[in-house]
DNA sequence: ACTATTAATCGTAATATTGCAATATACAAA
DNA sequence: TTTGTATATTGCAATATTACGATTAATAGT
């Protein structure tokens, strides 16, 4: 079917799925993590630092921009990408609260 | 396509994305809580506690096996799964070295 | 107005994912 | 050896994702 029972899941189960789904393409990490270096908007050279097509690098930064982890404000005939830090926080704390999970019992059961 | 191209970002980005797809799916986060909240090895009730069909979270279980978060052994008729704690470690790692990256000026140029 | 530049959208092809019924496999108990 | 129980595998249908060419939209400069 292709498409996730999302309705039998808590709201926490699927917002973290929604996040790291949003992290489990590498061109998307490559662009979170330019942004970051970058350190302020950027403005069109997304393309040339990824190396696929512009319409490609588009979709990606709509997906981003959707789950509100990027802003993007068009500034002239480009437009300027940046961290959404506020919502960056938010997801970190909901995938902490994940993979922060510890095992009382040293485990190793296996 | 439906391929992501993998070759043209480092091992690094591709590890990222592997282990964040893995966490994409809220079956599998489900299937991951449950194992960290039994801490101990969970022998055969993840299909009656996801509400799932066998053959479904069958097909979840390997692939979290196959990237080593988890460790399945065979106990009687049964098979015994938990955490692969070292694994688990690793990726954090490697998770938290993209969750923490820090804009240094407290950015919001957008 | 015309042209160039940049980014979004549309359309589409190739592939991946999700989910389950049916079946197979593996083992334990009777 | 048969029967029951638990899990894996196969096959398939429905949907999602990825990628890009072609096009459109929007603005800047001439």
């Amino acid at each position: 079917m292709g498409l996730a029972k999302t309705e039998i899941f808590s709201d926490q189960q699927n917002a973290i799925a929604s996040f790291s789904k949003a992290f489990g393409h590498p061109a998307r990490v490559a662009i979170l993590q330019h942004l970051f270096k970058l350190d302020t908007c950027v403005c069109g050279d997304l393309v040339s630092e990824i190396g696929l097509a512009q319409p490609t690098i588009s979709q990606h930064l709509k997906e981003l921009k959707l789950l509100g982890l990027i802003k993007g404000n068009v500034e002239g005939t480009s437009v300027c990408y940046c961290i959404n830090i506020e919502k960056w926080q938010e997801m970190k704390e909901i995938l902490n609260s994940f993979l922060n999970q510890d095992l009382t019992s040293q485990g190793d059961c296996c």
